[in-house]
DNA sequence: TTTCATTTGACTAATTTTGACCAAATTTTA
DNA sequence: TAAAATTTGGTCAAAATTAGTCAAATGAAA
């Protein structure tokens, strides 16, 4: 027999909710109270369990009526040349460099020619207007891995 | 969304009545009577939720027979509208601010759901990773307005 | 034993709710 | 008409209500 940690139970639970409908918001401290352990622990097992690589979006809100929505997503097919480009890219792009790959893929039809334009111009030199040359690359790169790993699933 | 504060339901109800006429005039001290909160609870919801950053128009009077009055207002067709949310932005943006601003460019369908899903993830607080917090909200600021720009101009 | 995962709790951050006090416009009264 | 009273809405900050972070302690697995 497989001792389960309560952290599975926990998770074995949300994802049972999660089957009826694809989206779910549960309040902290009453999932916590629910198995008897401290709030802190559901952040992880959502930490641990429910991530964009485990195929889940996670949103909250805090304060009065606060809440954390857990919602399950679906990866999309273009997945592996957005996987391949994004190691490409590493942790510095050029602004020329950030035009080829935003070209290659509004070929590939992975983007309109609109989102590839406004892609552009928040990668461009001018926008992001950094001193520090480096900086502004290693910045330049951060954004479009974030929006080339955002193209890989849809709510 | 499941509404859950209080805020919310005034929020929900407010906009319920906006659907009928594009604009209403309301009294302060009713609406919080209505939901048995403080006056005052009235103005944050419309501090929070009905800017011109969600596509609203709010005015007010005092003294006898005093009101405040929301207005809805057309970012598509109106160009002083879209201007003001540019200046509004003037050149530093939180990230709340730039989901509201999105959020209403989507619901106007000045953008698609994909648009704004790339333009959100490009200004989150995660993606920019500034050390400074002012240096980080002019950039955001910078990003966007490059963005509604382009959106602007398009052929 | 060493390493990795889980559990806990103290501290932090964001959002909403409340109330005391302020300001403006209108109405009443002298 | 001028002052006073009344009727509205505005501001701000404290209190209350959620959730997030981080690291120490504990437990499980290799």
């Amino acid at each position: 027999m497989e001792e389960k940690s309560i952290s599975d139970i926990i998770e074995e639970y949300l994802k049972q909710i999660l089957g009826e409908s694809s989206q779910i918001e549960i309040r902290r401290s009453e999932i916590a109270n629910h198995f008897d352990v401290v709030p802190s622990q559901i952040n992880y097992v959502i930490k641990t369990r429910f991530t964009i690589q485990h195929g889940y979006l996670v949103q909250s809100k805090r304060g009065g009526g606060g809440y954390i929505r857990i919602e399950r997503v679906n990866l999309l097919d273009n997945v592996d040349v957005l996987n391949s480009l994004i190691q490409a890219i590493g942790d510095s792009l050029s602004e020329r460099d950030a035009y080829d790959i935003i070209r290659t893929l509004y070929d590939e039809k992975v983007l309109t020619r609109r989102e590839g334009d406004l892609m552009l111009v928040a990668l461009s030199k001018q926008t992001l207007n950094v001193n520090d040359s480096n900086a502004e690359s290693r910045l330049r790169a951060r954004i479009l891995i974030s929006m080339l790993n955002r193209l890989r699933y849809e709510s």
